[in-house]
DNA sequence: TATGAATGAGCTTTCATTCAT
DNA sequence: TATGAATGAAAGCTCATTCAT
C-alpha cells in the first residue's frame, strides 16, 4: 500500500535496531559469557521485546558471532597498521600505546574475546586460522626482518605480540582485580609509562 | 605425625570422592565458565550421579567457591616465596619462571581463575580485598626498597607484578588463540627465553 | 463508567487464563496443601502448559499469596456487614447463616483458608495483624454494646465469633469426616436449623 | 553369639525409639501436613539417622498411619465415656469440657487429625466408616434418648456432636489465627466459661 | 541395630525459541 | 515490524528410599 519503495536494503529503523541490539549484547556477553548472558537482559537493555530481537538475528549464537567478526576487524587494525617502511622500534612503541588504549577504551570488547578464548573459542569459527593467523605471521615477519638488519634486539616476534595483546589487555579483562589492588589510584597513567619502558628496554639494540 | 586422630572423619571414600568432583568440576568449570558448567557434566566426568555430588556439596556454588579457595592458596605461594633478603633481580626472576611453570602445569586453575575475575569475581568473596591484597601490597614495598636501593632498575612494583602475571598466565589462558597461531610448536620454550629477555632488561639497573 | 481507559493493559486471553489458573490452584491447593500440590496438577487442571502458568505468576507462591489475598476479602465480607444499627440478634443471626452458606458455596476457599492457618499461617503475611484484627475488635466493641445495653445476653464477643467461624466452617473443613458419618443424608438441612438454635438461645437476654 | 535371648518381642531400646520417632513425627506432621513433612526433618528431631528411621518403619507413610492409629484411640476416648446412665446434661457438659482440655494439651494431635481430614483423610483408611461411625451412632442414639425422655432440649444429637467438636478443636487448629487475634490474653480461660454457656443453654429443657 | 553412601523420580524454575497476530 | 502468548528442553535441587557394611 501506498509508495513503499523496495525495502529489502535495511532500513534506517533497520539499522538503528541493530545497533541497539549488538550494543545491549556486548554489554550482556562481556560481563556473563556466552552461556551466562540471556536473551531477556539483552532485549531489556535494548530496549525491544525478545521476539523482536529474534526478528533481526537467528538466535542467541547468531549475535553473538556477529559481535565476534564486527570485533576481530577492529580488533586486528593497530596490528595492520604497524608498517614495514616505518622506524621499528617507533612502530612497536606505538602499537603498544594503541592496544593499551582500545583496552581503555573498549574493556568489553577486550572482555568478549577473552570469555571466547578463555573457553577455547568454540564460536569464533575460522577466524582465528584463517583472520588472524596470516596478519600475524606478516607482521612476525616484518619484524624478524627488522631484528635481522639489525634495528631490534632479538626477540622471537611472536612472543613479543603475545607480550604486548597479554600486558595491554590485562587492564580490561582482569578489571576487577586490579581495582581492587590498586584502590583510588587510577591505573592507566603508570600502566602507560610501565608498558612504554617494558618494551623499549626489550627492543632497544 | 600421622597417628590420626578421628578428628573430623572424612573417611576415605569421602576424601576419595571429594577429589574427584573437585577434579571434575574444575574440568568443566574452566572451559565452560561458572553458569555454562552443569552438574550433569560434573557427575558425569566424576563418575558419579547427580544427587550424590549434591551429598558431597551444598550445590553448584558451593563446589566453585571451595575450588576458588584451595586455588587462591597455591595460586599465591610463589609470590609468598618472593625473599626481602634474596638476590633481588634472581628473585623476580625466578617468581617469573615459576608463574609460566605453573602457567603449563595448571592451566585449568588458570582459567578458572581468569573466568571469575573477567565476570567480575562475583564469587570471589573477600579473597581479592583481604587475601590478595595485603601479599601484594607487602611484595610491592619489598620491590620498591630494592629500587630505592639501586638494586632494580626504578619501574612501578604494582604493574611489574601484573606483567608479570599477564605476560605469564596469557599462555594458559589463551592457549585456544596460541594454538592457532603457533601451529606445531612449542610454544613453552620460546616463552621461557623470551620472558626472562623481557623482565631481565627491564629491570637490571 | 466503562469507558475502558488503557490502564493497565491486562488483556481478555491475559484474565481469562489467570482466572483459569486461580480456578485450578484453588482446587488443588484445597486438596493438598501447599506442599502437597505441585505445578504440574495445577497446569493439567487449567488446562495449560507449566511454563505458561509461570508467564502469569511467578512462582508457586505467588499464587498461592494471590489466592489468600483474594480471598481474605470475600471472606470476611459477611463479618463486616454486621450492622451497628441493626437488631442485635438478628444481626448476628444473619451473620451465621451467611458463613454457614458460604460454608457449603465456597468450601474449597475454607480449606485453603484453614490449611494454611493449620500451618501457623506462613504466607498470609500481615493479614491476621493489620487485616483481620482490626475488623474483629471494631465487631467485638459493637457485640459488646448490645450486651451493655441488655439486647443480647452476656458472653464474650470474641469467642461467639470464634464459635461462629469454628461451627459453620467446619461443614467444609471436615467434610469428609461428616460424609462418614451422616452417609446419605445432606447435612445442610439439618445444620442450619441447629446452629441457629444454638446461637440464639445462647444470645437472647 | 551368647545367650541371646528371642529378640522377636521388641527390646527396651526399640520401644524408646518407635517412641522417639512417633513423637517427632506428630511435631513434623503436625506442624507441615504429610507432603511437607521429610524425613530428614523427622531423623533429625528425633536424634536418629534417616536409615535408622526407615529400619522401624516401613516408610513414611507408615509412620503418619502408625500416628493416626494410635491418636484415633484416645481423641475418642472422651466420646466413649459418656455413660448412658449418667445424668444427661452433665455428661455432655463433662465431654465438652474433656475435648476442650484435650484441645489445649494435645494441640499437635488435633491438627494432625485435622490436616488429614481436611485433605479428604486419604490415609485414614477405614476409621471413619468402622471406627468412628459404630461410636457416633451409638452415642446419638443415647443422646436422642434423653432428648426423647425429656432430659435435654430437641437437638440433632449428631450435629450437636460435629459443634461441640469444632469449637473445642478449633482453639488447637487455629490457634495461629487466636493468637493474632487475643494478643497477650490466654483464650483458655474464656473458652471454658463460653462453651459452658454455649452448650448448657442450648440443652436445658 | 545403626548409618554413611548412593540414587531414581520428581520438584520448581529458567530459557531459547516458536506461534499467532 | 513488532509483540503478547506459549512451550520443550533442561537446569539446580529435594526427597523417600535402598545399598552395603
Amino acid at each position: 500500500m501506498s509508495d513503499a519503495q523496495p525495502t529489502k536494503k535495511t532500513s534506517r529503523i533497520q539499522q538503528r535496531n541493530r545497533t541497539l541490539i549488538l550494543d545491549a549484547a556486548l554489554d550482556v556477553f562481556s560481563k556473563h559469557g556466552f552461556r551466562g548472558a540471556t536473551l531477556d537482559q539483552i532485549a531489556k537493555q535494548a530496549g525491544l521485546s525478545k521476539p523482536n530481537i529474534l526478528y533481526y538475528f537467528e538466535g542467541k549464537e547468531d549475535i553473538h558471532v556477529t559481535l565476534l567478526n564486527h570485533l576481530m576487524d577492529t580488533w586486528l587494525d593497530p596490528l595492520r597498521q604497524i608498517d614495514p617502511g616505518g622506524e621499528p622500534l617507533e612502530e612497536i612503541m606505538r602499537y603498544v600505546r594503541l592496544k593499551l588504549e582500545m583496552s581503555y577504551e573498549f574493556p568489553r570488547e577486550s572482555r568478549l574475546f577473552a570469555n571466547e578464548i578463555l573457553q577455547g573459542a568454540p564460536r569464533m569459527g575460522p577466524h582465528l586460522e584463517t583472520g588472524l593467523r596470516p596478519l600475524v605471521d606478516e607482521k612476525a615477519a616484518v619484524i624478524q626482518g627488522w631484528i635481522d638488519a639489525g634495528k631490534l634486539a632479538p626477540v622471537d616476534p611472536r612472543h613479543l605480540i603475545f607480550s604486548i595483546w597479554a600486558t595491554t589487555q590485562h587492564y580490561a579483562d582482569f578489571e576487577a582485580q586490579i581495582e581492587a589492588l590498586m584502590a583510588g589510584e587510577r591505573a592507566h597513567d603508570g600502566a602507560s609509562a610501565y608498558l612504554d619502558a617494558l618494551f623499549r628496554r626489550l627492543l632497544v639494540p
